[in-house]
DNA sequence: CGATCCCGCCACATT
DNA sequence: AATGTGGCGGGATCG
C-alpha cells in the first residue's frame, strides 16, 4: 500500500519533496510493520552509491524484515525512478531506469532526504504524541532503525534528544519506552526553572549585550555556569549514578546539551537563541580554551539537537541579524508558560498518566535515573540506595568553583540526609520511589540538589517516626534550624528532640508558614512579589542577577556551615520541584464563607503577610524550625490570614516567581501551619505552599495556580506531635516518588492524628494519583488546575470549597474550606483513606494500594511511637 | 563561502 | 570479545 501511495505521491511532488512525503507516509504507516518503505528513504540504491551500502543491506537483510525491505526496494526503485523522472509512470522504469537511476541517484540521495530532522519526523510519526497511559510503547532501536532505514547511530541521536525531554526513556539495552508529550510541559517547566538558575544571568547578559557580554559572559559562565551547568547535567547523571551503573560515558553530552539548549530558550526573553551563543554557553568548561574546533563541534551537535527539536515543533530556524551580521538562530515556538500542568490534565496524577505502571516498571531503571532529581528532591534520596555515587562523584569531582565546593558539601550533606530519609521511607514504603514517574525531570531535582548553586533543599518529607535515624533527626533539626539559630533552638530542639524523626515538629499553637526555599528570594522579592508576579519574566530577569548573587552568597554561607546546609537541604526537599504551593486550606469555621469570599480581595494583603512569613522563615532558617516562633505570631494573625487565604497563594506565587527567577531555587516549600483557631479547635493544618512543580504544580513558577499539599492534623495531635511537611512538590511525573514519599509522610501524620484525634490530611492535588482517583474524593482527574484538584478532594471529604481567586496577581488561588473539624465532616477514618489515596497515591507508586496499607499500618504504629515522643518532647522543652 | 550536517570511525560502556 | 552507545569531526551538500 505504501508503495502505491508513494508512487502516487512521487509523481505529484517534486523529487525533493517527494522523498519527504514518502518518508512521512512511511512514518505513519510503519506503526506496525516496518514493511514500509524503508527502502525509499533508506537507501535508494545501495548498489551504485556505496559499495558498503550493499553490505549493510545484506547485513541488515539478515532479518526477515530487511529482506522484505529489499524486495520492496526493488519494487520501489522503479517507482522512485519514476518519481524522480518527473513522470509518474512506472512504465518508464525500464527504459529510464538507468538514466533515471543516475538522475535519481543524484537527486535521491539528496542530503535533505536523509536529514536528521526528517528522520526524526518519521520516528515521531510512529508514536502517538499522547499515548494512552495504559498502553506502554516500547521502542526497539534496532527495529526502528531498520524500519526507518538508517543506521542505529542516527536513532541514538534522536532518542537521546527525546530522552532529554522525557519523551522517551531508556528501559534497557536497545529498548526505550515511549512516553509521548504528556510530561513535556512539566519537563519544560523544570528545565525552565533550572535554566533560570543556570542561565538566567547569562541570557540576560546576552540579550543585553552580546559582544561585551560574550566576554563577560565567558567569565560569568565560568562562575555561574560552572556550578549550575555542571550540575544540571547532573540531573541525568545523577540518575544514572543512582542506578548504580554510572552514567554512561561522560554524561551523555547530547542529552545534557539538549536540555541546556532548551533551557536557553526557556530562559531567553526573546525565545531566540543563536547558535554561536548557545555553543559558547554550552561549551562551558572550555571557555578558556575555546578551541575553534571545539566550538565547531559543538555547533554540529547543536544542529543535531535543533533538528530534533524542530521536528518536535519546539523550535524553528530563524536568522538574527545583529551587529556582527546575520547569524543562524533558532526560535522557540513551543509552550512558554508552564502552569501547573501544561499539557494535560494529568495534573492530579501527572506522572501516572504518561507512564503507566507497566511502563514505569519497564522504564523504572531509567526513570529513576532521570528523575533522579525528583527522587533526590523528593525522596529522591530515597530511591537509590545511595545518593548515587555519580552524584557524589560529580559533586566532589568537579571542583569548578568555590561555589561548587560548597555545593558539593551541601550536596553531600543533602545526600546523606536524603539517604537516611530514604532508608526510612523505603522501609515504610519501599518501592514507591522506584516507581517514580519516569518522566519527571530529573534535572530539576538534580539541579536542585547538586547542581543548583542555590541549594535549597527542603526536606522532602517528614517522617513520622523513625527512631532509627537519630542522625536524620539531627540533620533535620539542623536543617531546620540552621539558619536560624534563634528560631529554633529552643523550640526546635523539641522537634529535634523528636529524636529519630526527621520530621519537623510544630507547636500546636499557631499557624505558621514554613517556607522552604529561597529565603533570599523572599526577602528580596517580598515586596515585588505581589505585584510582580505578572511580570515575572521581566522582573525575573532583572532580579535574577541580584538574586543569584544573594543566593549564592546565602548558599555559600549556608552550605559551608553544616547547620546552614541542612536547612537549605530541608528547604530543597520541601520545595524541590515545586516552587511554591499556593493552595491553602481553610477551616470552615474560621474562614468559611466569609473569608473565602473575601479572599480574593484580601489575597493581596494576605499575600503580603505570607511573604513576610516566608521571609522570616526563609531567611532564617528553617522553615520548620521556625515553626513555633513564626507560628505563634502568626496565630494571632491566623484568622486574618486565613481570611486572606488567597494571600498565600499569591504570595507563594510571587515567591515562586521570584525565587525561580532569581534563585532558581525557587522552590521554597512553604507550609502553613494553622492552628486550630476558632473553628478548628482541634485541628491543625499544615500547608505546604510550594509547589509547584511537584504537585501540580506547575503553577509554581509561572502559574499562579496553587497546589498545596496540606496536612490537617488534629490540634491535639499536633500539639504533641511533630508535624511533618509533606513535600509539596512533585512533578507530575515525579509525583510518584514524591507522592509516595509524601504519602508516606502524610500517612504517618494521619496516623498520629488518628491516634489522638482524627487528623485529616489534605493533600495537594498534585499528589493525587490518577489511579487512585476512583476514590470518591478523588479526583482530580480534572486536569484543569492543580488547585482545582485539591479542591475537589477537599470538597468532598470536608465539604471544603475551593475557590479560585483571580486575586491581584491573577493567580488562581484555591481555597479550601473545611468544615468544622470537630464535627464529623472529617472523619478521620473515612476521610483519610480516601484522601490518602487521592492525595498520596502517586501514579508512580506501583503497589500503591498495598503500600498504602502497609504504610498506614506503619504509620499508625509510627504515630503511636511518634506521639509518645511528641508528648515527651512537648512536655520537656516548651 | 559559510551554513548545515551526514556519515561513520572509533572509544568507551555494557554484556 | 562482542555488542551497545555515542563523542566527534571530516568533509560533502546546501543556499
Amino acid at each position: 500500500e505504501n508503495i502505491f501511495d508513494r508512487s502516487r505521491m512521487a509523481p505529484k511532488t517534486p523529487i525533493k519533496n517527494e522523498p519527504v512525503d514518502l518518508s512521512k507516509q512511511k512514518g505513519c504507516t510503519p506503526e506496525r510493520n516496518p514493511i514500509t518503505p524503508v527502502k525509499l528513504t533508506d537507501r535508494p540504491q545501495p548498489d551504485p552509491w556505496t559499495p558498503t551500502a550493499n553490505l549493510k543491506i545484506l547485513v541488515s537483510a539478515a532479518s526477515p524484515d530487511m529482506r522484505d525491505r529489499e524486495k520492496k526496494k526493488e519494487l520501489f526503485r522503479p517507482i522512485e525512478n519514476s518519481e524522480q523522472s518527473d513522470t509518474p509512470d512506472s512504465l518508464q522504469y525500464d527504459t529510464v531506469d538507468d538514466s533515471t537511476v543516475d538522475e535519481f541517484e543524484k537527486q535521491r540521495p539528496s542530503r535533505k532526504q536523509k536529514s536528521l530532522g526528517l528522520l526524526c519526523q518519521k520516528f515521531l510519526a510512529r508514536y502517538p504524541s499522547y499515548p494512552l497511559s495504559t498502553e506502554k510503547t516500547t521502542i526497539s532501536l534496532d527495529e526502528v532503525a531498520s524500519i526507518l532505514g538508517v543506521e542505529r547511530r542516527r536513532i541514538y541521536d534522536i532518542v537521546n534528544v527525546l530522552e532529554s525531554l522525557h519523551l522517551v526513556s531508556r528501559v534497557a539495552k536497545n529498548q526505550y519506552c515511549w512516553h509521548g508529550r504528556h510530561n513535556l510541559s512539566q519537563t519544560l517547566k523544570t528545565l525552565q526553572e533550572a535554566g533560570e538558575l543556570q542561565y538566567g544571568e547569562l541570557m540576560t547578559f546576552f540579550q543585553q549585550k552580546e559582544q561585551d557580554l560574550e566576554y563577560k559572559f565567558g567569565e560569568r559562565k565560568k562562575e555561574t555556569v560552572p556550578d549550575t551547568q555542571d550540575r544540571p547535567l547532573l540531573d541525568f547523571a545523577e540518575p544514572d549514578c543512582s542506578s548504580a551503573s554510572a552514567n554512561s560515558r561522560k554524561d551523555k553530552s547530547l542529552r545534557i546539551m539538549s536540555q541546556k539548549f532548551v533551557m536557553l530558550f526557556l530562559v531567553s526573553k526573546t525565545k531566540i537563541v543563536t547558535l554561536d551563543i548557545a555553543a559558547k554557553i554550552l561549551i562551558e568548561e572550555t571557555q578558556d580554551t575555546v578551541d575553534h574546533s571545539k566550538f565547531k563541534t559543538k555547533v554540529r551537535r547543536l544542529y543535531d539537537i535543533a533538528n530534533v527539536l524542530t521536528s518536535l515543533g519546539l523550535i524553528k530556524k530563524v536568522h538574527v541579524t545583529e551587529e556582527r551580521g546575520r547569524k543562524p538562530a533558532f526560535k522557540w515556538i513551543g509552550p512558554v508558560e508552564f502552569p501547573a500542568k501544561t499539557d494535560e490534565p494529568r495534573g492530579h496524577s501527572p506522572t501516572s498518566d504518561p507512564l503507566p505502571q507497566t511502563q514505569r516498571a519497564a522504564c523504572a531503571p531509567y526513570q529513576i535515573c532521570a528523575p533522579g532529581k525528583q527522587r533526590f528532591t523528593r525522596h529522591a534520596s530515597f530511591n537509590g540506595t545511595q545518593p548515587s555515587e555519580g552524584t557524589r562523584r560529580k559533586v566532589s569531582s568537579e571542583p569548578n568553583s568555590p561555589r561548587q565546593e560548597r555545593q558539593d558539601e551541601y550536596c553531600s550533606k543533602m545526600i546523606n540526609l536524603a539517604t537516611v530519609c530514604r532508608q526510612k521511607i523505603e522501609e515504610d514504603t519501599r518501592n514507591p520511589s522506584i516507581t517514580s514517574p519516569p518522566s519527571l525531570l530529573a534535572l530539576p531535582g538534580d539541579s536542585d540538589f547538586c547542581v543548583n548553586p542555590l541549594p535549597q533543599a527542603v526536606f522532602p518529607v517528614v517522617q513520622a517516626d523513625v527512631p532509627n535515624l537519630s542522625l536524620v533527626n539531627g540533620v533535620s533539626s539542623q536543617a531546620l534550624h540552621p539558619a536560624t539559630p534563634a528560631a529554633s533552638k529552643t523550640e526546635n530542639e523539641k522537634p529535634t528532640l523528636l529524636p529519630s524523626q526527621p520530621f519537623l515538629c510544630f507547636p500546636s499553637s499557631s499557624l505558621f508558614m514554613l517556607c522552604g526555599g529561597l529565603q533570599e528570594n523572599n526577602s528580596r522579592e517580598i515586596l515585588p512579589t505581589t505585584g510582580d508576579v505578572g511580570n515575572r519574566s521581566t522582573e525575573a530577569q532583572a532580579a535574577v542577577p541580584p538574586a543569584a548573587c544573594q543566593k549564592r552568597s546565602s548558599h555559600k554561607c549556608m552550605s559551608p556551615s553544616a547547620p546552614v546546609d541542612e536547612e537549605p537541604a530541608a528547604k530543597k526537599q520541601t520545595m524541590e520541584h515545586s516552587d511554591v504551593p499556593l493552595s491553602l486550606v481553610v477551616p470552615k469555621k474560621s474562614f468559611e464563607s466569609p473569608k473565602a469570599e473575601s479572599v480574593p480581595g484580601s489575597a493581596c494583603t494576605s499575600a503580603v503577610h505570607l511573604e513576610a512569613f516566608h521571609l522570616d522563615l526563609a531567611s532564617p532558617p528553617a522553615p520548620e524550625a521556625t515553626d513555633k516562633e513564626s507560628t505563634k505570631p502568626l496565630d494571632s494573625q491566623e484568622q486574618e490570614k486565613w481570611s486572606q487565604n488567597k494571600g498565600p497563594d499569591e504570595l507563594s506565587a510571587g515567591k515562586e516567581h521570584i525565587s525561580k527567577e532569581k534563585a532558581n531555587q525557587p522552590f521554597l516549600p512553604q507550609y502553613l501551619y494553622v492552628q486550630p483557631t476558632a473553628g478548628l479547635s482541634s485541628f491543625n493544618f499544615l500547608f505546604s505552599a510550594n509547589q509547584a512543580s511537584g504537585a501540580i504544580g506547575l503553577a509554581a513558577s509561572q502559574l499562579p495556580s496553587l497546589s498545596v499539599p496540606c496536612v490537617m492534623v488534629p490540634s491535639a495531635a499536633l500539639a504533641s506531635f511533630p508535624v511533618v511537611c509533606s513535600p509539596t512538590v512533585t512533578s507530575p511525573l515525579s509525583p510518584v516518588p514524591d507522592g509516595s514519599f509524601t504519602a508516606a509522610a502524610s500517612m504517618s501524620f494521619s496516623m498520629s492524628g488518628l491516634a489522638s484525634t482524627a487528623p485529616v490530611f489534605i493533600g495537594t492535588t498534585a499528589l493525587v494519583a490518577p489511579k487512585v482517583s476512583p476514590t470518591p474524593l478523588v479526583d482530580p482527574q480534572q486536569p484543569a488546575h492543580p488547585a482545582l484538584h485539591l479542591s475537589p478532594v477537599l470538597t468532598r471529604s470536608c465539604g471544603a470549597v475551593k475557590l479560585d481567586s483571580p486575586v491581584c496577581m491573577g493567580h488562581p488561588v484555591t481555597l479550601l474550606k473545611l468544615q468544622q473539624p470537630s464535627s464529623a465532616p472529617l472523619t478521620p477514618k473515612s476521610i483519610r483513606p480516601a484522601h490518602h489515596e487521592a492525595f498520596f497515591k502517586t501514579p508512580g507508586s506501583l503497589g500503591d494500594a498495598v503500600a498504602w496499607k502497609k504504610n498506614e499500618g506503619n504509620q499508625t504504629r509510627n504515630a503511636s511511637s511518634v506521639q509518645r515522643r511528641l508528648e515527651i518532647s512537648s512536655t520537656s522543652p516548651d
